[in-house]
DNA sequence: GATGAATGAGAATTCATTCAT
DNA sequence: TATGAATGAATTCTCATTCAT
């Protein structure tokens, strides 16, 4: 029905094209909508509504709001974690392990602001964080890194499960109020978490902090 | 009929006890229904089923979820802020606010788990966090403990408003897993989380790490 | 019921008067709330509202709006149709009858405007009658009128059905459209409407019409 | 599949057909209840009831009861306008004028009798009329013709709005009655209006006038 | 695959009315 | 009588999902 000629020298495959394409406008619409509205406020309609595209497509390439939103996830921890891994994984030092992690994240986080915002958003009163697979899995990932380091002896012997915590933990939080600031700067930030990590409170560089909205 | 025992102390007018019963009954089933399905999940209709009440009561008390949420929060917050302030205010060090502020939060978690897991809940995919004004205004408030304890000389001038960020984020995200371990043991938290901020990685207990779910 | 004791000086009878006020607070209060959403769109809730009154206290009073919104009618219909009966009574010729009638009737309207409007009312939309038995006691009054004109010889045999359609016909659209217009003249309503039906149209004043809204 | 006859006059897409269709079917329901409950009384869901589709279907096609009602009218308007503006147009005399108007109108109401007590009800309390655009646009019709004909010469120069709130109201009232009669005679009631407003109440035909209900 | 109208379960909300105080 | 919270049936409206085209 949607046969062309085979003669013809078919423009890169219009099928195969705009299949992958409606995923990804389907995805990009429901950034935007999550964005907006909140996770939870958002319907399936509301995502389709951003669209071009029919109701009935929609069920073509997801079953539910909840499918969308962890194929953003996963989208974003299969682009950042690699990333995450192998910093660390080259690392020769406790603080090259740590620094590496929140710079990793914290210049992630910058450059896909949108991204972020969609999944742990600040509405008036409202955070969503959906911890998909993908996202748990990052965390495996990094206390398995911290296991292994203590294991090879980069780390002292400590509890992995609630540095893994403190350092998703701090990761998350400062990396909004980065954000909120005038100019998102992940150094700075990396540098605050990195030196709380290496040295506590006393290690913390001496400076006048800026006033958040 | 309206006559009452002068031995017994007025109980105040049945009505008003009625009123503020239902309240509580609503907010008690709020608690409940969130912690079960998780606040986004949840809907009115759910509250009001888990309450012997009739659905048009529940609008005589509240005008939506959000607001029970809210409702709710702020009763926590009202609760634990007090507390947190004052430890913080009779801290003579930085070790004594550091590690007053964790233990006050993670001894309040454990003793009110189920509020606090309607609040910090994992369903398999979602965390919902819903920050009321009132719990704004702890944080403002940990802020703003920080920079007067810096500018009374207790703390070495540093950026007050990541160093709220990083106590918060860590308090959360260990109290989470904290809830997760066979005898959630708030010493143990609190110590974990005192030494990171007090010396950083290297000063961390060295302990073998539970597994978590 | 409404007596008073005659020996005791009694203030007036605290009770009573204000029952009869009470009666007459809902009324107002419907009066308002009836002119402002419409008859169709107002609730027994509202017209509580527009009153200080509880919610109990209109059921001893009236039963439902409908009951208000008659009571509202017949008290109008009380105060003008004795009038009317009186004005056409009087009269000795077809004119006199004709021009009493529309004269007290847009008199009436005039004077009562607020009454009227909240009877005979256009939102952009809506405009509701309600013709209670005080009302259709009106209109079969003034037909029984124009019989007893036809049989006492003062008019000529016609149908007394048609005109009685006819004059109210005339006499509520034509008040509609006065009450529109800067300055409200009855007399200038009730010339063209007399004129009207003595000599139609040929014998309408040579005017200039005002244009309306 | 989508092969269409050649021979056969394309079907305009079913999908097309049976959105028009149920366009109609909900204006037909609205018709039915409205006439039976009375505008006020009647609720979406009545209207729903009394159509074969579901309750969401339709949201596809109105809003409210309101606009159900406005569509209506509007249908209504656009189907006798026409009509009276050209019998209007081709008047030679001021006589023709008004018993072309009151015949055509008459006769609609006659003919359309279901849709007209849809509209301007009796129930045993109340009578609806909604102005739509339409319908107010059909009067200000009735007042540019009268004004025209003024300017024309035909009519003497007399107030055009009085004299078309008459006409509206005299057709409107005097149509009610003639429904309520035995045999709705329409040349009887044009007759009657048109002598009414030819020559007044002097020049109206004399006869015996029917009982209404 | 794409479309978009239909579906009908169910969520949010309102309302008239009751009744204990 | 006045009060006003409780009631729960009824209503409006939305939504995820289906399916004929």
């Amino acid at each position: 029905m949607d046969l062309t000629t085979p003669t013809a020298p078919r423009p890169a495959g219009k099928r195969e094209r705009t299949k992958q394409q409606n995923r990804q406008v389907i995805l990009q619409a429901a950034r935007q909508v999550f964005a907006e509205l909140g996770y939870g406020a958002t319907t399936v309609r509301d995502i389709i509504r951003a669209t071009p595209l029919a109701a009935g497509t929609f069920y073509n390439y997801f079953n539910s709001k909840e499918e969308v939103f962890q194929a953003m996830q996963d989208e974003i921890a299969l682009r950042i974690r690699p990333r995450l891994h192998e910093e660390r994984a080259k690392a020769k030092t406790i603080e090259e392990f740590i620094s590496g992690t929140f710079r990793t994240f914290f210049e992630y986080v910058a450059s896909d602001e949108a991204n972020f915002h969609a999944i742990r958003r600040n509405t008036d009163t409202l955070r969503v964080r959906m911890d998909t697979p993908e996202i748990l899995a990052g965390f495996h990932e990094l206390r398995a890194d911290l296991e292994e380091a203590i294991a090879s002896g980069l780390f002292p012997p400590l509890d992995a499960d609630y540095l893994m915590a403190a350092i998703v933990g701090v990761a998350f939080e400062i990396a909004e109020r980065m954000l909120r600031r005038e100019r998102a700067c992940t150094e700075d930030a990396t540098r605050f978490a990195t030196a709380l990590f290496m040295g506590g409170i006393k290690a913390l560089p001496a400076i006048t902090p800026e006033a958040p909205a």
